[in-house]
DNA sequence: AGAGGTGTTGAGAGCGCTCCCAAAATCAGC
DNA sequence: GCTGATTTTGGGAGCGCTCTCAACACCTCT
C-alpha cells in the first residue's frame, strides 16, 4: 500500500539512486532533477520506510528512554515529565524519537537483553537509577551509547547531573547566613545519589560554618510528603530553628509536621526546600528552594547523547548543571508577602560545566 | 558485529528458516531440534534484528503514545505518569514498545505525517486531545489503527474514557444527599471534554433534584490550583454551601480562597474534588473526591489498540471506565478524623462497560 | 513392498532502503 | 571536435529477517 522509493524513481524519471540521495540530501544532484524529484515526492507526501533505512544503515534514529522501576517518587514529583518533555523535544529537533522504557521488575532483564541486541536503539538514556542497578551495569559493559541521568558514584560512565552538592551546600549556608544557628536537614534515601549528594552540600555548609557535626539533626526521608512528614517529627524534639529539606514534597510534610506542632515557619522554623515545584509559589509560606533546570537537563542528556553515537569510544564525559535559589518567605528572608516578589539568588551563570573525566568528588 | 539468524544457523547445523521458525514458536519444529537451536540462542543471546524482522513482516510491535501540546496541566497532574506507566506495563506483557511524541506545534504537522506514513508504528494512542485537535482528525482519516484516551463528541472515533459525566453525577447528588441546598461546580476548561462532561453530570444531578439552573453556580476553571482559586473566588459571593470541583488541583485552590474568606470546609461550604490526586488523602481536610482508574485506563487503550491492529475495520469501539468515589473529610460526610479512615463507595462493580458503536449523550 | 500421508526441513525470493562502483552525461581546454 | 577530467546518474548487491513452496524423511496402511 505505502509507496517505495521506486514509485517515485518512475513517477519521476529518474532512478531509485537518485530519490535516495535527493531524501538524503546529498549533494552531488543536479538541482534540475532534485526540484523534479522533490515536487512528486511533495505532492505525493512520500515518506520513506524506516524499517528498510534501518536496515540498510544499521542505525535507527530512535533513542531508548529507560526509566527504572521502584521510583515511585517520580510519579508524584512533576520532575519525570518535565524531563521528559525536555527529551522529546530534543530528540525532534534532532530527528530522533524516542522509546520509553518503564522497567518493570519482570521485565527488566528481558527488556536489557532486547536494548541491547535487537539494534532498536542507537543510544540510552538512563534516568534516575539506582545506584546498584542492573540496567546501568549491563549498559556500562556493553557497546551501546548510553548516558545516565545522575552521576554514579561507582562507575566511571557518562552522565550529566545537576550540581547537587553545591547547591545544597549554598542553601544550607544561605540559611546560616540568616543567623539560624541550628540547622537541621531532611535528607533523601541515602541509596540515591541525589539524597546522598544534597546531604553531603548540607554537611560541607556545617564544615564552612566551622561547626561540630550532629548526628541528630540529619533525618533520612524518602522524597516523599509523608516522608517528610515524619522526618520532620523525629527532629522537633531536637529544636533546629530552620531545616534544609532536600525535596519540596518532604517540605510540604514538614511544615505539616512543624504546625501541628504549634510552631511558625519561618518564625520558629526556616524552610528551604529543593526542586522548585509549581506548587511551591503557591504555598503557605511561599518555599523559598532550589531550582533545577531540569527541562535543560534532558535537552542535554539527548545532545550529549547523540554526540556520544556519532563519536564512540571518546573520554566520558560529566556533566554538572548548575542551580538557581529562589528565595520566598519560608526561609524568613523576606516578608510573609503574598506570592509574586520571587527573588532569585543566581548562582554563576554558566550554563553548564563539562568536566571530561574528571572526578566529582 | 552483532550475530544473524544464519549464524545461529552455522552454529546450531540447521537451516536458518529452521532458527527462524524457533524464535517464532513455529509449532513444526521438532522437539529435538528445538531443543539443539535453543541452546544456541541463550548461550549466546541471540536478538533478532528487529528492523529486518519490520521490514520483512510489515509490522514494527511498536505502538506510538502521542500527547499533543498545549496540555500543560497534564504536567502538573500526576494523571500524565500513571497513565504512561499503564500504557508501559500493558505494551511490555504484549510485546510492545512504546514510542512516545509530545508533539509540540512547532513539529506537529511533519510529525504526524511521519507517524502515518514511515511505518514506525503500527498504532497510536493520543491522549488528552484537544476536540478539534488536528492530530486526531488527521488520523481519523488514514489507515493507522489508533485510540483517543478521552472521547470525542464530533468524530465517530475509537476511544477509552472515563464515564465522567455519571460520575460527577454522583458526587453532586452525594453533596444534595448530605442536605446541601446550594451545590456550586468549579469546571475544567469546556474546551477539553472532560471539563465539558464533567459540568453536564453536575447539571444531570441538579435536573434529578427538580431544581432550577443557576448559571451564577458554575465558574470555569482551568484544572490548575490557581485556576480553582479564581473560580471560587467568583463563586463566593452566591454563598453556595457546597462545591463539586472538577479537579481536585483546582479544590486545592478553591479550599484556599474559602480558608481566605474565613469560611470552613466542610462545615461552611463542602467540597467534592476529582482524580484522587496522591496528595488529596493528607489534605486538611482531606478531600472526598473521584478516583479514576488511570493506570487501567492506560493498559485498556493498550488492549484496544492491540486488538484493533488484528482486527483493522471493525466497529469503533466505545470504552466507558467506571469510577470509584472515595469519601473523605471535606463533603462533610466524615467526622473530621485523621486519615486513614477512607469509606469509599463503590460504584457498580464492573470494571469497564464495552459499548460497541453507541453514541453517548 | 509400495502408495499416500504427515511431519519436518531447506532454499529462494523479497521486504525497501543505502552504498559502492561503473556508466553516461557534461564540461573545459586545446 | 576530440580528449580527459568532472559531474551526475543508474544498477547491483546486500542489510537480516519472514514466508511460501518444494523436498525430504518417516510412518501407516493395504
Amino acid at each position: 500500500m505505502p509507496l517505495t522509493l521506486e514509485d517515485i524513481a518512475r513517477l519521476s524519471g529518474v532512478s531509485r539512486s537518485t530519490v535516495s540521495r535527493v531524501i538524503n540530501a546529498d549533494i552531488s544532484v543536479k538541482e534540475a532533477t532534485r526540484q523534479k524529484v522533490l515536487k512528486v515526492i511533495q505532492s505525493i507526501n512520500f515518506q520513506p520506510n524506516l524499517a528498510a533505512r534501518s536496515l540498510a544503515t544499521g542505525r535507527t534514529n530512535i533513542i531508548g528512554l529507560v526509566i527504572p522501576a521502584g521510583v515511585t517518587a517520580l510519579f508524584v514529583d512533576p520532575y519525570f515529565p518535565i524531563f521528559i518533555q525536555g527529551v522529546s523535544a530534543a530528540c525532534n529537533a534532532h530527528g530522533y524519537s524516542v522509546m520509553l522504557w518503564l522497567a518493570e521488575p519482570e521485565f527488566e532483564r528481558r527488556t536489557i537483553n532486547q536494548i541491547l541486541h535487537n539494534g532498536l536503539v542507537d543510544g540510552v538514556i538512563v534516568s534516575s537509577a539506582l545506584i546498584t542497578d542492573p540496567i546501568t551495569i549491563s549498559l556500562s559493559e556493553s557497546h551501546m551509547p548510553f548516558i545516565q541521568v545522575g552521576r554514579n558514584p561507582n562507575l566511571d560512565i557518562n552522565f550529566v547531573d545537576v550540581d547537587n552538592t553545591r547547591a545544597s551546600r549554598e542553601a544550607t549556608m544561605h540559611l546560616f547566613r540568616l543567623g539560624r544557628k541550628s540547622v537541621a536537614t531532611i535528607t533523601g534515601p541515602l541509596n540515591q545519589v541525589a539524597g546522598f549528594d544534597r546531604l553531603q552540600g548540607y554537611q560541607l555548609a556545617v564544615q564552612d560554618r566551622q561547626l561540630p557535626e550532629r548526628p541528630e539533626l540529619v533525618s533520612e526521608g524518602d522524597f516523599t510528603e509523608m516522608g517528610g512528614y515524619t522526618a520532620m517529627l523525629r527532629l522537633l524534639p531536637q529544636h533546629p530553628d530552620a531545616v534544609f529539606v532536600a525535596s519540596d514534597m518532604m517540605a510540604v510534610g514538614a511544615i505539616r509536621a512543624i504546625r501541628e506542632a504549634n510552631l511558625r515557619v519561618p518564625e520558629d522554623i526556616a524552610i528551604v526546600g529543593f526542586d522548585d515545584i509549581p506548587t511551591a509559589a503557591q504555598m503557605d509560606p511561599p518555599l523559598t528552594t532550589v531550582r533545577q533546570p531540569v527541562r535543560s537537563m534532558g535537552a542535554i542528556a539527548v545532545e550529549t547523547l547523540i554526540d556520544l553515537i556519532a563519536n564512540p569510544g571518546v573520554q566520558t564525559r560529566h556533566i554538572l548543571i548548575a542551580t538557581e535559589m529562589v528565595i520566598r518567605s519560608s526561609c524568613g528572608a523576606l516578608k510573609s508577602t503574598t506570592e509574586g516578589g520571587d527573588a532569585r539568588k543566581k548562582s554563576t551563570i554558566e550554563t553548564f560545566i563539562p568536566m571530561s573525566n574528571q572526578a566529582l568528588h
